[in-house]
RNA sequence: GGCGGGUUGGCGGAGAGGUUACGCAGCGGAUUGCAAAUCCGUGAAGACCGGUUCGAUUCCGGUACCCGCCUCCA
C-alpha cells in the first residue's frame, strides 16, 4: 500500500500518515462562514484537502474514508446581515432571515465548489445543528475547573492547558507581551478565550444554564469533530490564518473536555492566496469571488489547475499568466482526449492513475510534481500518435488527471455555458458556421484565392472565437470574450 | 514588539549533497495557403557573507530584503 507522507503542523515535519483506522479514515476540514459569496482564497483549502480526500480514497479505497467539514452558521457578519435585510423591510423573524441568509450561502456555496471539481465532503455539519453539544461541552469544561462563567460568559482558562500555543509554536506570555488587543475586564487572564456569550434580543441565541446566548466561534468544530468522528480521529485541516488562535483553542477545548481523547493526530494547514502578487483585499480593489471567474467565462478546472501549480505550504498568486498557462494545458489534453478516446463522455474516476502521480500526490500532496509527470505522459501520448483509440497510455493519462479532479478537461466549457445563457444557439449557428468555413476553405485551396475565408476567420475571431485549421477540418470553440451579438452579420 | 515562512534561469515553480527538473515564453529548424496546433533542437538559475565537506543551489550560522499571523479574514 502506498504510504502518505504529509507535512503535520504540530512537529513542522513531514511524517508518515499512519490512521488510526485504515477502514475508517477520518479528516476534519475548517469550513466557510455562510454569510456572503466565497471568494477566491476561500477555495484554496477546498481543493487542496480535495486532493488529499481523492488520494485518501485512492489509497484505503472511497468507503473508507470519512471527510467533515462545517458550516459556520452562527456569526455576528450574518446577523448584521439579516438584521440589514429587516430593517430594509424584509419580512419575517430575525432567525428567518438569518436562515434565509445561510441557506442561500451553503446553495451558491456548493454552486461555486461543485465548479471547481471539488468532491462534497462525507458530512457538512452547520453549527446551529450542534449547539446541543457546545453547550454540553462548555459544561463540561466548566466542571473540570478550564473554563469560568464571567459577566454572562463562559470563558476557557488557557493558564489550565500546559500545551497551549504548541501548534503555532507560540507561548502564552510572549503573546500576553506582545498584545495590542484590548482585555475585556472580566477575563482572568487576557488569553482567555470566549466559550459563550450572551445574545440580545436583535441576536440569534440559544437557552443555556448561563442564560440566552450563542457560541463562541472555536466550540462548533470541537463539538463537531467529537460528535462525528469521535475524541481521536487522523487529519485536521484549514487555512494558515486559523492555526491560531482557532485551531489552538479547538486543541484546548477538546483536550481538556476529553482527556483521553488525542483529537486530531495530523494538522495541515494550507498557505494563503495573493493576487498578482499582493494580497486580496477589498482595499486593494483585488478581491473577487470565484463566482465572478466564473461569470466571466473562466472555467471551474482553469482555476482548479491554477491551484493545483503551486505546492499547499506555499503562498499561491492567481495571475492573468498563470490562467492563460493553465488554459493552454487543458486546450492540449483536451486535443488528446477527442484523438486518443473512442468515447468523449467516458467517466474516469482516478483508480487506473500512473503509480508515479499517485507517488507524487502521496509525497506530502506534490501536486505540481505530479502535473510534471502529467506533461510528460502526455507528451508521450502526443507522440504515440491517434491511431490506436483507448491504448494504455491515453488511458493512464485521464485517469491521473481524473485523480487530481480534472475530468472535463474543456477550459471553454463554462465561456460556452455563458453564450448559451446569453440566447445564441450554439448548437445550431457555430457548427453551421463551421460548415460554411470548411466550404470557403476547400475551394479556396483550389483557387488560390484566400480572401474570404480570411474575411471570415478575422470576423469570427474578432467576435472571441477560436479558429482551428488543420487537415482535418475546421473548428470553432468560442473563447473567454465570445460574442454572439457579432457573429449576427455573417449569417 | 512576539511567532512563523520565504528569497532558484525572462516568468512560474520542484526535487535532490555530486548526474537534464518541469511548464510558459524566447531562439533555430520541420510542417502549414496564412495562422494555430504538433514535432526536432537550443540558451538561461540558485539574494549576500561565512562555515562543514573531496564537493552545496541543496546542511549550519549570520546579513539584507519580502511575506503571513498575533484583530472570531480560508
Amino acid at each position: 500500500m502506498t504510504t502518505i507522507r504529509l507535512t503535520n503542523s504540530t512537529t513542522r515535519k513531514k511524517e508518515d500518515f499512519v490512521p488510526i483506522d485504515p477502514g475508517n479514515v477520518r479528516m476534519y476540514v475548517c469550513g466557510p462562514t455562510v454569510y456572503d459569496r466565497a471568494h477566491l482564497g476561500n477555495a484554496r483549502p477546498v481543493i487542496v484537502f480535495d486532493v488529499l480526500y481523492r488520494l485518501l480514497r485512492h489509497v484505503y479505497g472511497p468507503d473508507h474514508v470519512t471527510y467533515v467539514r462545517n458550516f459556520t452558521d452562527v456569526d455576528d457578519k450574518i446577523n448584521a446581515e439579516a438584521l440589514r435585510r429587516q430593517k430594509a423591510g424584509a419580512s419575517g423573524t430575525l432567525e428567518d432571515l438569518i436562515h434565509e441568509r445561510t441557506e442561500e450561502t451553503i446553495a451558491w456555496y456548493h454552486a461555486d465548489m461543485d465548479a471547481l471539481g471539488a468532491l462534497r465532503p462525507s458530512a457538512e455539519p452547520r453549527a446551529t445543528e450542534y449547539i446541543g453539544q457546545m453547550v454540553a461541552m462548555t459544561a463540561a469544561l466548566i466542571a473540570r475547573g478550564n473554563a469560568y462563567e464571567a459577566n454572562g460568559h463562559v470563558l476557557f482558562r488557557v493558564r489550565s492547558y500546559a500545551e497551549y500555543g504548541r501548534l503555532s509554536g507560540r507561548s502564552v506570555d510572549d503573546m500576553i507581551a506582545g498584545a495590542r488587543v484590548e482585555v475585556a475586564p472580566f477575563k482572568e487572564d487576557p488569553m482567555d478565550f470566549v466559550l459563550w456569550k450572551p445574545s440580545s434580543g436583535e441576536e440569534p441565541g440559544w437557552p443555556s444554564p448561563w442564560g440566552r446566548g450563542r457560541p463562541g466561534w472555536h466550540i462548533e468544530c470541537s463539538a463537531m469533530a467529537q460528535e462525528l468522528l469521535g475524541e481521536s480521529f487522523d487529519i485536521h485541516g484549514g487555512g494558515l490564518d486559523l492555526q491560531f488562535p482557532h485551531h489552538e483553542n479547538e486543541i484546548a477545548q477538546s483536550a481538556c473536555a476529553h482527556p483521553h481523547g488525542d483529537f486530531a493526530h495530523y494538522w495541515l494547514h494550507n498557505e494563503m492566496l495573493q493576487v498578482e502578487g499582493k494580497k486580496m483585499s477589498k482595499s486593494l480593489g483585488n478581491f473577487f469571488t470565484v463566482r465572478d471567474l466564473l461569470d466571466r467565462g473562466v472555467d471551474g478546472e482553469v482555476i482548479r489547475l491554477v491551484f493545483l501549480r503551486t505546492n499547499y505550504r506555499r503562498p499561491m498568486d492567481w495571475t492573468e499568466e498563470a490562467k492563460r498557462e493553465a488554459i493552454g494545458h487543458l486546450i492540449t489534453w483536451n486535443r488528446l482526449k477527442r484523438h486518443h478516446l473512442s468515447d468523449d463522455e467516458r467517466l474516469f474516476t482516478g483508480a487506473g492513475a500512473d503509480p508515479a502521480v499517485v507517488a507524487a500526490l502521496a509525497d506530502d500532496l506534490n501536486t505540481h510534481d505530479a502535473l510534471k509527470i502529467i506533461y510528460e505522459l502526455a507528451s508521450k501520448v502526443e507522440v504515440s500518435g491517434a491511431l490506436e483509440k483507448d491504448s494504455s497510455l491515453a488511458l493512464r493519462l485521464f485517469e491521473s488527471l481524473a485523480l487530481l479532479g480534472l475530468s472535463r478537461l474543456d477550459p471553454h466549457h463554462q465561456a460556452r455555458r455563458i453564450a448559451i445563457a446569453k440566447g445564441f444557439a450554439l448548437a445550431v449557428e457555430l457548427p453551421k458556421l463551421q460548415s460554411k468555413m470548411e466550404a470557403l476553405r476547400t475551394s479556396a485551396q483550389e483557387s488560390k484565392d484566400f480572401t474570404a475565408v480570411d474575411a471570415l476567420k478575422t470576423a469570427l475571431i474578432a467576435a472571441g472565437v477560436e479558429v482551428r485549421m488543420s487537415k482535418a477540418g475546421v473548428e470553432l470553440v468560442p473563447g473567454p470574450d465570445f460574442d454572439p451579438a457579432k457573429l449576427e452579420a455573417l449569417q
